[in-house]
DNA sequence: GCCAACGTTGGC
DNA sequence: GCCAACGTTGGC
């Protein structure tokens, strides 16, 4: 059945990826922690939309990931983290492009910052939706699979809240340990 | 609540 | 632009 039909298909595979590839769109993933006293995978699930503005970011780092380079649709592995236990709570997905964090602009809130106006904004956020929540899959389990051993929230000391997620552990966790 | 690791601030 | 002091993160 159809070398024909596969042949095309895979041509039309390989314009497609090139085209995106031109385009700059090619889609990344992105593993984004939240305490869950703030927002948890329920929060997110009882939102309308099932969508949240990822408020609060105030490290530049995780500001550029945001502000540069995500795109909707990116994969976003929802963790919850500063809990017991912390771990993998959900599959998201980034649904808006970034736009200035709300929360800078007002006076006595938390993520007030005196430095920010609305002319020239310093920290951005985007939205991100639920796909759907997973068993928690735990630090510790993460930990126990050599396929994720150089993944960035692994890492000694690691602090950053949002960190790119290789494709091949994008892939491994949401094929191997991702259970709804 | 401890504390190692890391980011930011600000005096110089 | 150095770097000590300070603040924050987040697993434990």
């Amino acid at each position: 059945m159809g070398g024909l039909t596969n042949g095309l298909l895979q041509a039309n595979y390989n314009a497609t990826s090139v085209a995106l590839f031109f385009c700059g769109e090619t889609m990344r993933y992105w593993l984004m922690k939240s305490e869950p006293d703030d927002v948890s995978i329920d929060d997110l699930a009882s939102f309308p939309n099932q969508s949240v503005a990822w408020y609060g970011v105030r490290n530049y780092q995780a500001r550029n990931f945001m502000r540069d380079q995500m795109q909707v649709g990116d994969g976003v592995l929802f963790y919850h983290s500063n809990c017991n236990p912390p771990g993998i709570a959900g599959i998201a997905r980034v649904s808006s492009t970034a736009y200035p964090d709300e929360t800078q602009f007002k006076k006595n809130h938390k993520y007030f910052d005196p430095k920010a106006t609305h002319e020239t904004p310093r920290w951005f956020n985007v939205d991100v939706q639920l796909v759907r929540k997973i068993n928690l899959i735990s630090l510790n389990d993460l930990r126990s699979h050599p396929e994720l051993e150089s993944m960035r929230v692994l890492q000694r000391g690691n602090r950053l809240s949002i960190t790119p997620v290789d494709p091949a552990e994008w892939k491994f966790i949401v094929e191997e340990l991702a259970h709804a």
